[in-house]
DNA sequence: CTGTTAGCGCATTCAT
DNA sequence: ATGAATGCGCTAACAG
């Protein structure tokens, strides 16, 4: 097997190169307080570290202290949008302010279990997007490796848990189709079983809205990605007096506007439709699609503060404010 | 600052709870070769190594070996969609597969060297779907890193570089509309200066096909993702005498009819339109869009392969066969 | 004040 | 089945 890798500069090339030991090329390097060291010697070690593109082994500092300064998300199952996209970018840019490498990893269909991932990674911290078992949390602190769920937005967090306002959502949309005077609503359910697990804070977050304005719970029905069978649905709950339905997403509101175009109806007119995300064709859609979005930026802040919180094993910040999410209202509603 | 984090368990532990040396307990946990070790030693060590929960150190492991199992994949600045998201699990899963761990770094707006990402993770191989300087690609090369580069689909391919056929998507969309008696088209170019990598191919692949059918090349125009800043565009086309557009991507696409509906307009009798990437949208738009889709996972299992051959220093297996990207057609042309 | 020596952290592997 | 060396960087203790 041909290796004809160049063998890897390390510090004691540069202290060659510079003609000094190489604690003294760490203490350079690093700026290590209480070591006052000539400028000239300085100097000469930096441009021997920049000549020789001189780049410290991660594995060895990691080693070495215990700790890396990388935070790894494990990415679910169910396929990614570009609202999470967008905040991975965020999360990304707040995590390199602070000093830290974020990395996420796609989860594989074939599940290996997630101890192999981080293993390979030596995260300072885990960020995950669905549960977490006992067993795993365990495994990773023995490895001294924070974790943390966040999106979940159960109403009983658990410890280590982050609160993300999934119930809010839901609560908008309702709030927005009864304060239009809409008496009944339907709640138009994901198709993707992959998904539960932000649909279902979403649509206990639309009950609870209801229920405070006293309004009957919306008639919830799953509404496959599909004109047809969305038309099936949308038949359904005009026989059951529904005039405006809150959609699990965007995607799911404009299958529940292509169903009705499949009916010969139209929003809002016939029946109200608003979605989640903003995605790009929630706008270009006909009708616009009224939706409800979240400042990811925001998010993503508190989401690193969290982070760099938990991993200095002090208790999390208090959540963001309620006002990162909120309605735009287009023609659907 | 309280530091509660337990010590982590590392090999000599198992050893003395197996009651063997360190060595023996790496030889039975990496079933090494040519090393007998009685089954009943072996016994006490995978038990001693199971009751401790005992994770090797991913740090010691790269630093002793030089290599790590991990691959770095920096992801553009351009927001993600739902089709790189499927990329990227496809590629975790088929690297998963060769043994391989990916991981992927969202790229900030902030942008820090990229250097500081891959010298965080030390990774095997470093996947790009931007260009990496001279520069940059000398720095990995010298710490061990091997990079390539994905989806440019530049004609002139570099070395190391993988071709991943972005102008075959453009060259499909034009002999649809072609076929379909249009003789002179569109092309309808992104907004966002950011997916340019992904556009010229894409355009030239348009362009290509036209010039090989005797066509006059596509009138080529920026369409913002805004409807009515796309009718103004669509009013221009039928003035040029155009029929038909090819557009970037679905998105475009679907202002591209949001446009034609600002005009009283309508695909395809007016002007057809197909897209790429077959998004969600794109099946529940009005009407249904036709478009241009790409075999992820067949790709992601031809990049899984050529980042293996390239980390051991062999050359690249020759690219995915042309049928991985085809048209789906629906209402829209 | 300037810079060095020595040993640690952890898993792997050769030679015994 | 084991002791000892190895890979690389950090840092406490120490010498000039």
């Amino acid at each position: 097997m041909a290796d004809d890798r160049v063998r890897r500069v390390t510090s004691a090339d540069v202290a060659r190169e510079a003609g000094v030991s190489r604690a003294t090329v760490s203490y350079v390097l690093n700026d290590t307080p209480h070591q006052s060291i000539p400028a000239e010697t300085r100097r000469r070690v930096l441009e021997a570290a920049a000549r020789l593109d001189y780049a410290p082994s991660a594995a060895a500092r990691t080693l070495r202290s215990g700790r890396s300064d990388v935070v790894l998300c494990l990415l679910p199952d169910w396929p990614v949008g570009p609202e999470v996209g967008a905040l991975l970018g965020n999360l990304s840019a707040a995590l390199a302010r602070r000093g830290m490498t974020f990395v996420a990893h796609p989860s594989t269909r074939e599940d290996r279990p997630i101890a192999e991932i981080w293993k390979a990674i030596t995260p300072a911290a885990v960020l995950a997007f669905e549960d977490l078992s006992a067993a795993e949390i365990a495994a990773m602190r023995a490895a001294g490796v924070a974790s943390l769920v966040a999106l979940l937005g159960r109403s009983r967090r658990r410890p280590g848990e982050l609160e993300v306002p999934q119930q809010r959502v839901g609560r908008l949309q309702a709030e927005h189709l009864a304060a239009l005077g809409h008496p009944r609503l339907g709640y138009a359910y994901p198709d993707d079983p992959r998904v539960a697990i932000f649909a279902e804070p979403r649509r206990d977050g639309a009950r609870a809205a209801c229920a405070g304005l006293g309004l009957p719970a919306p008639v919830s029905r799953t509404v496959p990605l599909d004109g047809a069978a969305a038309a099936a649905v949308v038949r359904d709950w005009r026989d059951a007096g529904v005039t405006a339905v809150c959609a699990y997403n965007d995607e799911v509101a404009l299958a529940v506007l292509a169903g009705l175009r499949a009916c010969g109806l139209t929003a809002p007119g016939d029946l109200a439709v608003i979605g989640v995300d903003d995605i790009v064709a929630a706008r270009l859609a006909d009708p616009a699609l009224s939706t409800v979005t979240t400042d990811q930026a925001a998010l993503a802040e508190y989401l690193a503060a969290t982070i760099v919180e938990v991993i200095h094993g002090r208790p999390a910040p208090p959540g963001p404010g309620e006002d990162i999410t909120r309605v735009v209202r287009r023609a659907s509603t």
